[in-house]
Formats: C-alpha cells, structure tokens, sequence
DNA sequence: AACCATATTCCGTATTACGAAACAGTTATA
DNA sequence: TATAACTGTTTCGTAATACGGAATATGGTT
C-alpha cells in the first residue's frame, strides 16, 4: 500500500514496531514468537527484544500460559484519550446521541485521517432490538470515495488534494455502484459540495445504504462529518429523500454552529474566504 | 513511578517513543516541537527525526497550522481493535446493558493489567437525564487497592502477587477511607475473596461508591470485575446491601457460566484446582 | 528420561541512529 | 519594508547503539 511522502531518514525501530502492530491487529487470538518474526522478517532475537521492550511500556502483553504475544492495553488507554481530547467529539456526541434516537438508526462522527474516512464516534440505536447493525468500530477505516462521509471530506480538499489522494489511494472498485472513475468521481463531489449532503448507495458495501451530511468549524473548514447508516432495505431512498436527509443536515449545521460557524449553508463558496488568504 | 522487572537491555527508541507518548497525553491541545524535546530531554533535531517516523505510520500526526503534534488516530484503531479482540468483552457486553437497566447505574468490566484496575468496558443509564455521572472512560487506570474492583482482582492473586503490588505501586492514600496497611488490605481481600463480592466505599474518591463481583473463567481464574458505580447519595449502603450487591453477583456469576466456569460460587475455594497446579 | 520446539539471553561487530550545527520558513519588531 | 528572533526541518561525520547468529533455558511430548 503507497503512503503519502516517504520520510528518507525513518527510524528503523519504529518502521518495526509498526510492522509488528500491524501484524499483531491480524491476530486476534495473540501470536507466537516464532510466527511473528517469520511474518516481520525478523531474526527471533531481535523480534525478542523489541518484543520485551514494547512489553514494558505496556504496549504489547505476554500471554502467562501461551507465551503468545498480544497488543497490550496501553493502545486501549492513548487511544481513548486521544478520543477524549477532540473537542470535536465532545461537543458532538449529545447531538448524535438525539440524532439516532429520531432516526433509529446507528450515526456515525467520521474525520479524514491519512486520506481515509476514520470513524471516531459511534451512536447505535438501541431500539432496534434483533434488528440489523451494519458492523463499524470506532477506529475503523473506510475508502473516502464510495462513503458519505467520505465524500462529503474530500467534496471539501482542494483539487490538488483529491488528485492526491487518488493517486495514492486510488478509487477500488468495492460493488457495482462504487464511483471508479476520476472524473466523473470529480463531478460528483462538486454536486455534494454545493447540496451539502452525500449520499452512499451501496458504493462502499452491496446492502448498506448512508446519507450524511459536513460539519464546519470555525474557519469553515470541513473538518468531519456525520452519517445515518443501515441496511438498504430500511433507509430507502424514499426515506432519505423525505426524512433522514433533512434531519441529517439539520444535526451537522447544529453540531457546526456549536464550533462557532457561522457562514450560512444556503449560500456555499460565498464569503467563505474571510480569513484564509486574505492579505490585503 | 517504579515498573515490574526492567529488561536490561531496552531498545532505546522505543523507551524514547513511550515517552513522547506519555507527554503527549498531557497534552490535550498538542504540543510544539520546541516543548516537547525540552520536556522529553532530547535535542530538536532527534525529537523531530522520530516524530516524524511515527507520523508516517499515524502514530502521531502534526496539525496544519500550528505546527503542534497530536497523538495519531492509528492509536485509537489498534487500541478499539484490541478490545474487540477480546472475547470477554464481546461476550460480557448484553449482560452489562442488562445490569444498568435494571439498575439504571453505571455499569464497569475491569481487568487487572500491569498492577492496576483497568476499565475495558463502560456503560452507562441512559435513564438519569441531567443527574450525576460518574467521570470514568475505557482504557482509564485506577489503583487496585481502593477499588472495588481493583480489590476483587488483587484478592485472588497469589501472596507473592500482593506483596509485589504493594511494593511496586504502594498503598497510597485517596481518600480518608482508604486502606494503606497492607496488612489490614490482606486480611480485606480474604473477605472479599470469600465473600464474593466487594465494596469501594468512597476510597477512591470521595463521593463516589461501588459495589462489584469477580467473573471467573474457564479454568476458575478470576480474569475480571464488574461493578455498579455512582454518586455514594444515590448508592446508600442500604440500597447496596438490598438490591445492587445481589443484581451484581448474579450478573458476574451469568457472564462467568457464559465464559465456561462451571463451579458453585457458594463453595469457594473447594474444588477449585482441579486444573492450575494438580500433579498426580 | 531423552527429545524437540520454542522462548530467552549473550556478545563481538558494523550498521544505525545520534545530535550539533546549518538551513528554511514564519512571525514579531524596528 | 527590512530585520531580527524564533521554531521547525535537514544535513552529515561520528561513535554509540542495536544487530542478529549462536548458545542457553524452558517446558511440553513421546
């Protein structure tokens, strides 16, 4: 996988440490010594001891019996701090919470992190008991080009930047909707940038269907979004068009203006500007 | 703050990483190259060097306009993967939406990682609008000796296993409540021990009262506590002993039947080896 | 009891990261 | 507008650091 700008001088410990985390995610019941420095390339003993050292800080723990390795609980707890130090998703959360109990459906909070769609927040209904969930994580990870969410973001890069990012992502066809090609890809973020809400028609995953909508900060600046997501069946377009569109909307503007935005939504890319690159 | 056994040989990066980790936890709004190689003690240029490796890989990511350094999202993916990769949490989970609505308290999973309490778990009683919440967050730390479910862990380690607690992370004194001697802590935990269930009564924090049970695994291991916390005006030590202690237990006993435990909670302590350390 | 597999430790070597200093980019000051 | 002051970024010769093959411990199996 391509990654944006290569530092020339990486430390060659943490490019392993990364390697090793990366390989442990994959194993969820823990992994040998020996597995694991056969999957990183790495002679036992050096795995070892960046095994023990990681183990110290608590960012990898020994099984007692096993003596398999597993990602350890110091991840869990810089994780949710970081969580808890985005303004962002505290002032957020009582909307989505409100947003989810009149939609009955799970909301997502989504950010762009290294050109993929990251979602930081996470609202389930809870009354849809033995219903359909559509499967998410916070920390989870999702192509910016076949999601709401995510196409909501990149609607809002610059056109060096969306170039970028397909260069460095590409545009992976995921099911038979998902949008594959630049430029009509290009066209359809000017349309959702001017509507202000995006729609994800099974683009991403057949049977999942999501409208969202931006949320703007201060400088006006899209800095996330929030979603509605559930199965096709349920979130009709019918019921999108008529109901979940507008109280999606409705949720981001309020979430937005709770950063202190204040540029209206009807008049997008007017007076937008006041405080970019204005030099006089 | 002492640690268990230090390696002799840590690979210095990554003592060097932990570091810039922890400071930057601190740090809810970022943190300036300048400050934090002052704080961290190390020349610019290698703060920089290894600032920007763990960018690369998400690690850590640098805000556009203040030039500050945050901890990356690549944190919260592997710590939220983590507690997914944790059967008991999945398998707890219904029970303890179960316990606070009956309850409508807070409800905690809890395990014992590097000699303290750590939540892994948390919800809350949607029913208490605009009351009291307790402050506590998934991956957050406290100290097992005047916790309630700190006490229930540390009660089934070995001797050995209490005595090195308490050297290495001391009795310290939270509350007027608390228990420093460790003495009077060890006779404690044999109570706790047999009577199966524990109370933090505001030693952790004034204010603040728990009561919690043990989940026992498979193998008759106490892996884990739950407990009900909240406000101790809400929590009266009658409402404990009438109804909470009970719904509490009854939820761990579930969630230990669910994991395999086979054993009677009534017959503590008999019959119990029959798999840890039985050579014919 | 001997064996096999895996984890852990050791130690001489050269590769790797080190960090002082130069450079660049940005903001404050005259 | 020029200049100073500050912070972030890059460079490069050096030596300390981590490397990794091989020896040793550990513990489970035949």
């Amino acid at each position: 996988m391509l990654r944006e700008e290569k530092p020339n001088n990486l430390v060659q410990t943490i490019e392993r440490v990364a390697t090793i985390f990366d390989v442990m995610a994959q194993s969820a019941h823990g992994i040998s010594l020996k597995e694991l420095s056969a999957k990183v390339g790495l002679p036992k003993g050096t795995a070892h001891r960046l095994l023990s050292s990681l183990a110290y800080f608590g960012y990898v723990r020994q099984a007692s019996e096993s003596k398999n390795y597993h990602l350890g609980f110091k991840l869990v707890e810089l994780g949710n701090l970081l969580l808890d130090q985005l303004d962002l998703r505290a002032q957020a959360r009582p909307f989505l919470i409100k947003l989810s109990k009149k939609t009955k459906e799970t909301v997502h909070l989504v950010v762009l992190d290294q050109n993929e769609a990251l979602y930081i927040d996470k609202v389930v209904s809870n009354d849809k008991p033995g219903g359909l969930q559509m499967v998410s994580r916070v920390g989870l990870r999702v192509p910016a080009h076949c999601s709401a969410v995510g196409k909501l973001l990149i609607a809002h890069l610059s056109e060096k930047g969306v170039n970028d990012l397909i260069l460095l992502k590409g545009l992976s066809q995921r099911t038979r909707n998902t949008i594959t090609d630049p430029d009509r890809l290009k066209t359809h973020l000017k349309i959702v940038r001017e509507q202000g809400y995006a729609i994800d028609n099974e683009e991403n995953e057949k049977g999942i269907r999501c409208v969202g909508a931006p949320i703007f900060d201060q400088q006006g600046q899209a800095i996330a979004a929030i979603s509605i997501s559930g199965p096709a069946a349920r979130i009709t377009k019918q019921l999108v068009q008529n109901f979940l569109k507008k109280e999606v909307i409705k949720t981001a503007q309020a979430i937005s203006r709770e950063l202190g935005y204040t540029d209206t939504i009807q008049t997008p890319g007017i007076n937008k500007n006041f405080k970019k690159g204005g030099e006089p």
